[in-house]
DNA sequence: GTCTATATCAAGATAGAC
DNA sequence: GTCTATCTTGATATAGAC
């Protein structure tokens, strides 16, 4: 059953994004599904193997995204209010799932590090192109400073959001966005 | 002997925040440490007692470094400044303990999950309080807006700085010190 | 493709000797 | 205070029936 496959993906990342890779185990599935262990083995082998179909459909989403935001006419405010709302649908039910890749990233099977390192990648260049437009007077170095703030900003306020039981993302994207204009 | 006890809270520290709390266990210390898991034990019987031994060192640094900072006659920058290079020396082989404790954060036991939440507090706290005296003018809101974003972006930037092997945090508190200073 | 059954191993934890 | 030994549980993983 392909559906079957596409079903313990969807719970693994729902998982993955409450409770982290290391944390999870296939009885955790396998209870929330249904069906038995071996059922789950029967798709994925291996955690890995499992491990690397989540952190393949993070990066085929995050990929899907990029190619949007290119080939669209939007503003470069429109891209940017989109980028950041993004990441508030991302965190919906637990935190970002590419921040807690990033935290168990130790503990990661080489194949699912290296997801995770392209994902990584890919976040912050599709943000760097999109201040690109924006301050096309801008130095590169500054481009990529103003990146790095808005993603790590991005994700660490999810994190205390989750802790702190407050509004800390939308308030963190009023702040970036008033950086952005002033 | 009581330096045991010390020597165990510091290795599982540094453990935590190379692979997380929930991928630490006492056979990983008693290795390290050349003793057997039952000695381990004996300082902390379960491993909820050892996540509160840690945390709670966690947060006596913060408090004496709040205390610190609260009663010196440093300038408004050079208190920003000692905030923010904190974090560098927090991340020095691994992500901040805190934001290793904040992702594995469902996992936590009950006790643990509250020491995390007074220590995310405190380092909001500290950050404001700060702010409080640069920008005297400054509205309520904004002044936490911005602390939220300062906090946020140190603790996102180690993360990405370790996945993707790039001195992401120093750029990251470049940006910071120039928006403050802007 | 899903099941039962089971193997293997590691983790958290305890009892009791020294 | 540290040890050996052991227990229990849960996790990853495999074999083979249906």
């Amino acid at each position: 059953m392909e559906n079957r496959k596409t079903q313990i993906i969807d719970l693994a990342l729902k998982l993955i994004r409450e409770k982290g890779y290391v944390a999870i185990s296939y009885d955790d599935l396998s209870k929330v599904l249904g069906v038995t262990k071996a059922s789950i083995h029967y798709h994925f082998e291996k955690k890995e193997d499992l491990g690397v179909a989540v952190t393949e459909r993070v990066l085929q989403n995050l990929q899907d995204f990029s190619s949007f935001i290119t080939n669209s006419n939007l503003t470069v405010e429109e891209k940017i209010n989109l980028f950041l709302e993004r990441q508030i649908v991302l965190s919906d039910g637990g935190i970002c799932p590419v921040s807690s890749l990033q935290s168990d990233y130790e503990s990661l099977p080489e194949q699912v590090r290296q997801k995770v390192q392209e994902i990584s990648q890919l976040e912050i260049t599709i943000i760097k192109n999109i201040l690109k437009e924006t301050i096309k007077e801008g130095r590169a170095e500054e481009i990529e400073s103003f990146a790095f703030v808005i993603v790590s900003c991005l994700k660490g306020a999810i994190q205390y959001e989750r802790v702190l039981g407050m509004p800390i993302l939308p308030q963190a994207i009023n702040e970036i966005t008033r950086l952005l204009k002033g």
